[in-house]
DNA sequence: ACTTGGCACTCTGCCTGTCTGAGTGCTAAC
DNA sequence: GTTAGCACTCAGACAGGCAGAGTGCCAAGT
């Protein structure tokens, strides 16, 4: 289980020179891909070890689970745990340059509707990370409902719109069991807005249960099939959760993916989505940034992935989770606030257009 | 450029025998994938030729370019050239037999919006042929107008409300100089109904320019500004072409696409979109089921595969593509008469419910 | 004139042995 | 606790050998 900052990953049981050195090995193949040797890190290690020494602190980083040997004589790879410890413990984090901010929030505030925003952003993660971007659609759920709207479509169908947050509408088919005028919608929307508009669906939906109770004694023709066709709208509302992903293409330049069978399985997880949906839920009620390293996700087909997330909000609800999936070994220093500023801008360019 | 069923391939060169041949060791490289040798094609031809006979006339064929080696001891693989000849002359394309055909049924009445009707006859026609499945958005430029509305949204916005073919439903968001009260908007909608219910979007269109003009001299207000509300709606309405890729992981197990590099070019192609609708846009035109081979195609990205689609209809009148990707060396005789039964069903679907 | 058997040739795939470079573990000395 | 030295191991690259599959061509048969 990730859990950030906790000395429960045992990197208490190092002393000070065991961690740089996991820190250093870490770094190194990070950024060349290579399992690291005792004489690499005695150069590349800033302190004036010879490598034999080196030797003896690899031994034990080994003993601890920290890093393993692909066979007898390669060098030494971190493991899972190696890098838990490295991205709770050891990492220090790039500031992002005013650069970098201002191409991300150019890239933002181009685009208008949330689907094309989602979209962008999901695109902006993959081309900034070379990863592959991920951004779970904004959840109704938690949407101010703006407007509601009743349109007869035909003897027994109407046609319902809902305006949420100004900008997102969305439209929904119910069947009814008679015929209304359109006077009749009229009133309806009219009645419902009056009473809707300005909360948030789910408070909707628990309200309606009450109401549609409480009219029962009133009597009120009008208002009771005013509620029952809400009741329709709102009834088989279950959150049909998505993501859109971009970028899948930057993950095949990964020799860790280059197994067919491996990859496959990844991109059949990532059009079944179930999966990573489960994912994504788990990291929706985390406050900040959440790492899954490798195995951790519990999902076979992610194995030799790592995937980093971050919530996104409006007005302090959560709406959503964005981040991006990459080989384990990807540049968490740089990844880790790419994504956490993301986040951020996609809330506030969320936040300015409610 | 594919021309089916004209001698234009030279199969008219090739004797009764040589076009036999061909046709065997097309079917046979299609069923195994490894090139074909003297050896077998004697056994298989169902001739009673000795494996050097077969050699002459494969020499022979090699000539004219239908099959090559792909070194010197080998066996032959069919060319480009060699697969169109199979796919227009020598092919004897198998019937469904019910039972598949009612499956396909099954998958495509199970499903209610277009959108999802999309999505599930994508996912059918990969499972089906396992490839990967591809169906183009329905253009909505010849889709009928059955109602229109306008909601205010703001001062200066409104929320314009299509209803196409009495399942689909679109939004737009225009502009306006003014504020409207509800009544006006009501007003214009009635005004746009009466006028334009019942025609297809791109009459619409064109009426409308007419009208304008017409409208300038009788100074009727009201009609003026609806009309130039419905102008704002269907300016910007480009067409804008999508399509659902379904079972791209499929495409993963074939030995010709092993190349990663390769494989990255054709998913980014798949992606990137453009190019592919260029290709569907050419297929539109087509009566029937088409095919491009290979290089046919004209794309870097689709060399190594084959395309074959058909158009879907409603009314008499195409609204889209829809098709399978594989490698070039696909199963064309079950896979043609699976294209061209989905975008039958698919379109007696649509016809039914407009 | 077409078909066939035979033969030499070629190429791939596979296995084997060898060698080198990189890295480790251990031990003894500092 | 640190270091140097040494024996050992392993992957990867390279060359040689061998079997299998298939071709091209030629000469003989029908």
């Amino acid at each position: 289980m990730p859990d950030q900052r906790t000395p429960s990953n045992m990197v208490g049981t190092l002393n000070e020179r065991a961690q740089h050195l996991l820190k250093v090995l870490v770094e190194r193949h990070i950024s060349d891909g290579q399992p690291v040797g005792s004489r690499t890190l005695s150069r590349d290690c800033g302190l004036e070890l010879s490598p034999a020494t080196i030797r003896n602190v690899m031994a034990d980083l080994e003993d601890l689970g920290f890093v393993r040997s692909p066979h007898t004589s390669a060098g030494r790879v971190p493991t899972v745990r190696g890098y838990r410890v490295f991205v709770d413990s050891l990492l220090q984090i790039k500031k992002l340059n005013s650069l970098e901010i201002e191409q991300l929030q150019r890239a933002v505030d181009a685009t208008q509707n949330t689907t094309e925003l989602v979209q962008s952003v999901s695109t902006l993660l993959s081309g900034v990370t070379r990863l592959a971007g991920l951004v779970m659609l904004p959840r109704h759920n938690t949407q101010m409902l703006r407007h509601i709207e009743f349109l007869p479509l035909s003897r027994d169908r109407v046609l319902v719109i809902l305006v949420l947050n100004e900008h997102e509408v969305h439209n929904r088919i119910i069947d009814v069991e008679r015929e209304f005028s359109a006077a009749d919608l009229q009133q309806a929307s009219n009645l419902l807005n009056e009473r809707f508009a300005g909360r948030d669906l789910l408070q909707i939906r628990n309200d309606l249960l009450n109401e549609l109770q409480a009219t029962r004694e009133s009597m009120n023709v009008l208002m009771e099939t005013a509620l029952a066709m809400a009741g329709k709208v709102f009834e088989n509302d279950e959150e049909t959760e998505d993501y859109v992903l971009q970028g899948q293409t930057n993950l095949m330049n990964f020799a860790e993916l280059a197994d067919m069978e491996k990859l496959r399985q990844l991109f059949e997880a990532f059009s079944e989505k179930r999966e990573i949906l489960h994912l994504l839920d788990r990291c929706i009620d985390a406050r900040g940034v959440q790492i899954f390293i490798g195995e951790e996700s519990g999902y076979q087909a992610l194995d030799e992935c790592s995937i980093v997330t971050a919530p996104y909000t409006v007005e302090g609800r959560v709406l959503g989770v964005l981040g991006v999936i990459g080989p384990t070994r990807m540049a968490y220093e740089r990844v880790i606030p790419i994504v956490d500023v993301t986040a951020r801008l996609l809330s506030s360019a969320l936040n300015s257009r409610s």
